[in-house]
Formats: structure tokens, C-alpha cells, sequence
DNA sequence: TGTTAGCACTCTCTCTCGTTGAGTGCTAAC
DNA sequence: GTTAGCACTCAACGAGAGAGAGTGCTAACA
């Protein structure tokens, strides 16, 4: 037995009724509600029972209608992906205008992102940027602060700007920190953030006069590269949003969902991973998140300036409206990626 | 007729017992398992009648015990703040140990502590940044980033950072900004945030030769002074942790607490008006906050070099832990001044 | 052979109603 | 002033009836 055409039109509705109303969908909503070629409750049941029998329906309990299975979602999707419904030229102008307020940190920025997608799909969003330690160099420059401590500030191709404090000389005037400065980002440049700490030890025996300033300067680097290995900016928007679906009505799920939410940690190694293809759907456990075994997850990567990819995931209850989520990250992505371009080069 | 020495007590028993289980308190509950001179269940009856009459204690209905009302957690507030009971040596050592690691950022640091006093209490836990707009400038930098672009960067005694993206002149050598940063910094150094812009636009004609950059500047300026006047980093730990209380049980009720905690203008225009003394009880609608009327909220400040206040306040439901929470805020009110003053002088 | 009407059956959901039990207020005695 | 006793109140719990939605199966129809 296969599924042709019929079956996945029943297949289609049954989950759009599912998606709206989180009831079971029963052989006569089909039939009525649906626009399937007119065929009655009776013939709409024998196709479900063939779709459970393949997998794709489900059924709570023998008296209650169908509801679709992971199987189906991801069918759903997969159809749904040559044909995403645009968004309407009002919504896209509303997601553009709450990005392009000139961000002054990527912090901001991708909070700012997090929101609007949370607000225009109303699910839970989740912003990754850029992986720190690929980024590359463009600029370095010690900002003197005090007499005994500096500001270290890094600027990247991928607009992130690290900053740390590191300690100076009471001997080493602001313009000998703006000379080491200059120099520093002529050698260094176009080094990822990685590569800085071990390159500055190699330099290390051409900058003898300045060797306590580079001393705590490779301290700091090594500080920043260690934290760069698994540190990207995670920015999280409309977390209360999944109060509003029953199927976290339960304040105990509710808890453990924003509980994971709040651990930034969890995000990050999950939105790490999750590089694959631009695309990815999980559904249920395959989230690997406690708290969202009643999720879906799907996940956009954008770039900024063509490498360090970053990441939007949205995250809702399994019966999404994936169609238009997809359409919100499509545009998303490129407003993003148009975005971190621009926070650098103004 | 006037609350006396047993009528407190007994008051007291019932907020303890309250605060721990939500349940109206009935009067065998007083006389079993609180020591309040072995009274009869009856004699605390005539207690509580009396109690009920003085305003302290309410009855959600005839049959069943009582409740403590606002005015009534008023007054064992007040009495706690003499006899506050101390953190054990173990609990303060935690709350410190997560504040110490360095950090880069005030948000960073605002964020720890949010969340350090959201985990030692149990309770939502909002923390905000000291106000921009009245700190003191100490160095001010510009760093070329691009040949069009500079990143701003600026020092003040309360350890904030300000990045703001700035346009260059294509003839504006990194030495040329080197140069403008220190005169800025030396004129301008002691000035509030507030302050920078206006004494810019007078200087402007002693540095005919920067104009272009020092109107740029200008506009960078205003931009951060116009932002600065009410912007103030906000912090929010906890907030799933209102889920745990029967009072939040109600998927509506958490939403709207959540969704106010998510906009954070709400929550900075609340933090900004509470700066009368240093510590602030506000029960139910007096939290101004919709979504919060089950709700109070203890406000403490703190303030980095004397000046500058900001504030942390915990936010849970009436019924809270308050003796707990009072020796946490004062702990961590010190554990943040300091902080502030060593991220800068390090 | 695919489609449909009819029917018995299943199971959840809701509503009602009596019961239980904690708590109160009042009265009378200590 | 304190306490025991008692009648009364009211929310909470649970059992049971009934409604309603949905199914699977069978038999008839095109």
C-alpha cells in the first residue's frame, strides 16, 4: 500500500485542523469542512485507517479522531518547502523595521531578531550568532581605562566586539599602548581568534621593550580564545509564548520548557550542533532539550559574510504553523545576515 | 482595641505557616504545631476574630482558615528588619562565588547576579544596571574599524561600556583619532554622559581642522545621550520560577507575568521610579505591573562609587520567604557595589 | 470495485449530587 | 479569661448517569 494523491490531500487537512484547534480530527470534519472531491465521512474513514496503518495518523484512544504522527509533520514540511507561502508585503515590512534601528551591539541585535520573530510567529525563538573563534581579526586596540588596567577591544569581520579588561603598566603610556595597538593589528590581521593568543607568544621576543603589556595582552587573548571555543551571543525571544498552547497548559511542563529556556548553556550546545544543512526540522526528543518532548524545533542558518554561521530556531509545539514560520525565517535570515554586514561597515 | 504581645505571635505563626503552604491557616493548625503558650484552639479563635477585625487577617470564606492580608505582611516585614536572620556561611560563599569570575561586561555582571539571587531564593529576580545618563566620563576612544567606520568607545568611573558605531572620514588617519581621542578625554573627563554633548558643540570651533569627525562625533553623542536618559541594563533571573507557586498554577495568569517581565521597558520604568530609600515593599497592584497582582516585590539598592544607584529586586508571591529574601538582597547589594568598583580598577 | 448509508459499540467529557472533613461562631461551663 | 461542645457552612472529592463524537463493520448501491 502506498499513499497517492487523495491520501495526502486527507492528509493535508487532517493536519491543518490539527494545527489550528489541537482537537482530533474526525473522518466527518474531513468531509465537511475540507474540500477532499466530496466524498463522504465513510470513505474519508477507510483512507485514515490506511494512513494510520502507514503511519502517519495516530489515535489517542479508539473513540476519538486522528492526530498526526512525526512522520506526517515531516512530510508536511517537506512539501511545503517548494511552496512556502510569501509573506504579505505588510509583514515583512514590520520584521525589517524592528531590525534596522543601527544595533550597537550584536547582543542587541540579535535580541532584537529573537523578538520579532517570536512576535510575528508567535512561538519561541532562539537567536545564535556567530561562532567567536572563527572570526577574523580587523582591528585591535588598547583602550587605557585607569593607570594600572586597560579595556581590550577586538573588533571582527562578523561585527562582534569582545571586550576585556586586562591589566598595564603603571609605565606604559597612552601612547605606547596606541603604538602597540597599531602594530599589533597590522600582524594580526585576518588571523582568526583562535590563532591571536599563539601568534602573539611567537612575536613575543620582537616586543621585548613592551614585555609586560604583551605578557598580560596574551593572557587575555588566551582568556578570550578559551571562551570563544564554545561562546557564541544567544538571544532568546517570546518565551512565554508557549503558555499559550494547551499542550503546555501544565505549569510543570511550562516550568521545565522556560527552566531549559533560561540555561543558556543548553542552547548553545544545541544550536552548535545543529549546523547541518540550512534547514532542520526535530521533532519531540529528537530536540534533546528536557522539557520539549511536546516541541518542534526548526532550525535557519544565515552567514555573515559568507562564513561564521549563525542560527534561528523557532520552537513550538509540534502541531506548528510550519508554513508560516518558514516564510518568517526565510526572510529573516537574509535581513540578518544583510544586518551584520552592515553593523561593521556602517 | 489594639494588637498586643499574643496577638502577634499568634499573627506571626499564621504568616509562617502560610508562607510555607498556601493553605489558610485554621486555628487548630495555630495551636498544634506553633508554640504560642498552649493555648486552645478556641482562645486562638477569639484571637483571630479579633485579628480579622484589626484588618490583618481575611477569609476567603466562611468555612475556611485564614489568610494573611497585606497590612499584615507589612508589619512582619517591618519587624524583620531588625532581627534579619543571617545567611549561613555556606549560602554566602555561593552567592559570592558566582559573582566573582571576572566579568567582561556590566550586562554580564547584572546577569550573574540576577541569577545567583533568583537561584539562592527561589523567586523571579529583576536587576538593574546603574542610570547612564549621570555617570562620569574617565576615558573616552574612538577605534578606527574600517576606513569609513570607528567604533566609540567610552569609559565611565560606574564601569559601563558604551560601543556606538561612528562614521569616519576617509582622510582620518588612525593617528588623527588617536590624537582627538585624548584631547576629548582630557577636556572631557568628569562629565556626566548627560553633559558630553552640549560641551562637544562648544568645543567645535576650536577643531576646525576634525570638523567632519567631531560632527560625527556630535551625533554619536546626542544618540547616546538621548538613550542614556532612561536606559538603564536590566537583568531578569528566575522567571520560570513563578511557576512553582500554586498562585501562578493558572496558564493565563503565568503568561501575563511573563510577558511583562519580557517587555522590558515595563520593567525599567518600574526599577527607575523606586529610588526612594534603600528598600522598598510594594504587595499586589501597588507593583504597577500587570500580571503581578498576586504578586510582591522587594526592591534594594545599591550603589557603585556612591553614586549611581541601581537596584535588585525580587519579585514572588505575596506569601514569600520574606526574612530569606531580606538577608540575600543585603548580601548581595554589598557583593555588587564592590564588584562595580573592582571592574573598573581591577 | 470503489463508495456510501446505517448501526452497534467505545470511550471521554461533563454535569449532578451526595458525602466528607476542615473550620467557624456561639454558648455554657470551668 | 479560657475551654469544651455543638450546630452550621462550604469547598473538595468521587461516583454515576448521560451526552456526544467518533470508530469499525456490514450490506447495499453505482
Amino acid at each position: 500500500m502506498d499513499i497517492d494523491e487523495r491520501k495526502l490531500r486527507i492528509l493535508h487537512a487532517i493536519i491543518d485542523d490539527y494545527i489550528m484547534t489541537a482537537i482530533p480530527v474526525g473522518s466527518r470534519t474531513v468531509s465537511k469542512k475540507y474540500n477532499v472531491g466530496g466524498l463522504s465521512s465513510a470513505t474519508i474513514r477507510n483512507e485514515m485507517s490506511d494512513l494510520e496503518a502507514l503511519g502517519y495518523l495516530d489515535q489517542p484512544h479508539t473513540s476519538a479522531g486522528r492526530v498526526p504522527s512525526a512522520k506526517a509533520y515531516r512530510l508536511y514540511v517537506e512539501s511545503l518547502l517548494d511552496s512556502a507561502p510569501k509573506l504579505t508585503p505588510g509583514e515583512s515590512a514590520k520584521l525589517r523595521g524592528q531590525l534596522t534601528a543601527r544595533e550597537r551591539q550584536l547582543r542587541d541585535l540579535l535580541e532584537r531578531a529573537a523578538r520579532a520573530v517570536a512576535e510575528a510567529t508567535g512561538y519561541t525563538t532562539v537567536v545564535a550568532g556567530p561562532a567567536a573563534r572563527e572570526q577574523r581579526l580587523r582591528s585591535i586596540q588598547i583602550v587605557p581605562v585607569s593607570e594600572r588596567a586597560a579595556l581590550l577591544v577586538i573588533v571582527t569581520d562578523a561585527a562582534v566586539f569582545k571586550d576585556t579588561m586586562m591589566r598595564t603598566d603603571e609605565d606604559a603610556s597612552a601612547e605606547q599602548l596606541f603604538y602597540i595597538s597599531r602594530m599589533l593589528t597590522e600582524h594580526l590581521q585576518g588571523l582568526t581568534v583562535g590563532e591571536i593568543g599563539p601568534r602573539l607568544k611567537m612575536m613575543q621576543s620582537n616586543l621585548r621593550e613592551h614585555a609586560r603589556v604583551v605578557r598580560s595582552l596574551i593572557d587575555a587573548m588566551g582568556r578570550i580564545g578559551r571562551e570563544a571555543a564554545d561562546t557564541r551571543e544567544i538571544a532568546v525571544g517570546g518565551g512565554s509564548n508557549i503558555l499559550q498552547f494547551p499542550e503546555y497548559s501544565d505549569a510543570n511542563k511550562a516550568r521545565a520548557f522556560l527552566t531549559t529556556l533560561e540555561a543558556r548553556e543548553h542552547l548553545r550546545a544545541l544550536l552548535a550542533a545543529g549546523q547541518g544543512g540550512t534547514l532542520t526540522l526535530r521533532i519531540g526528543a529528537e530536540t534533546g532539550m528536557p522539557g520539549m518532548e511536546e516541541c518542534a524545533m526548526i532550525t535557519a542558518s544565515y552567514t555573515a559574510a559568507g562564513e561564521h554561521p549563525g542560527a534561528i530556531s523557532v520552537i513550538g509545539p509540534v502541531r506548528m504553523r510550519y508554513g508560516h514560520v518558514l516564510s518568517v525565517l526565510e526572510f529573516m535570515t537574509r535581513c540578518l545576515s544583510e544586518a551584520l554586514l552592515m553593523s561593521v561597515d556602517l
